[in-house]
DNA sequence: GGTGAAATCTACCTAGG
DNA sequence: CCTAGGTAGATTTCACC
């Protein structure tokens, strides 16, 4: 209702799809996945870059192979629900280079945090040594992930 | 202790952060932030490609702009926790495509997902006709996400 | 670490609805 | 007038030195 003045055709629609699984896809590439000339398909991504459609590209890694052998979601309530407690745990989030994202919910003073971690000791460090040592903070529940059956898949579109 | 065999100096380091906030990074750029020089660069960025270290690039897109204007994490509880049970449904959940993410937990046969949906009315159809109608699942419990203060930072690498 | 051929992007131009 | 397809110059990659 605001900012979706951008319409997005069926073309579009499948151009972002396919930029979703393949972020390095060529201008020939996607013309030739959407019947289109490279320079239309080219055209159109640049387009969608331009509108924000397109926030960017990103390499995703493989968080074993960099050491990361723990993930986990982690819980935060904070002890008083004022905006001043919620800027002094972000301004603490944005420090924390484990907590890789981090959201606010619905119902309470509610944090969620996904985290990556070396090893179960350097979680825990972080639950008790920087979460539970922080005085906004006043309850943790952390699960750690055992299996990931769906990983980022694109978004629904279309 | 298993595949970690391939080995990261400070530079493949740098140059992951850096690939992880823009992957479309040319390889004189990423020799210029690097004191590399572009070949070294390229060649560097191929090799952890092959190693996996790098599993692919993809598009960022922006939900809003697409109209997903709900973003919500369910937890859902089986009603039985054998093997089978969790490949039904890890098979209800690829075939749903709002259904982005999901993780097996420690504790209980629990899922996480993570659900990006148009609005609140599609959300509850989600939550009601597909999920809780589903003979699996026991229990569910859904939190709407009102704020991200952290989004999708790099892995925290170095 | 550097070089050159092949491939790619991007701006400009032309044609059609 | 707006959208699609084609072409040329600049840029980038990649195999080789």
């Amino acid at each position: 209702m605001l900012e979706s003045r951008t319409t997005l055709d069926p073309t579009d629609i499948a151009l972002l799809a396919f930029l979703q699984r393949n972020g390095t896809a060529t201008s020939q590439e996607l013309g030739a996945e959407l019947n289109l000339s490279a320079s239309q398909a080219g055209r159109r991504r640049q387009r969608l870059e331009e509108n924000g459609v397109i926030q960017g590209y990103r390499a995703r890694l493989d968080p074993a192979k960099l050491g990361l052998h723990v993930q986990a979601f982690v819980q935060v309530q904070l002890a008083s629900h004022g905006t001043e407690q919620g800027a002094a745990f972000s301004r603490l989030l944005r420090t924390r280079a484990e907590v890789t994202s981090a959201w606010t919910m619905t119902g309470e003073a509610d944090y969620l945090l996904r985290v990556f971690c070396e090893d179960l000791p350097a979680l825990n460090r972080l639950i008790h040594e920087v979460l539970l040592a922080h005085p906004v903070v006043a309850r943790v529940h952390s699960q750690i992930v055992m299996d990931q059956p769906k990983a980022d898949a694109p978004l629904p579109i279309g």
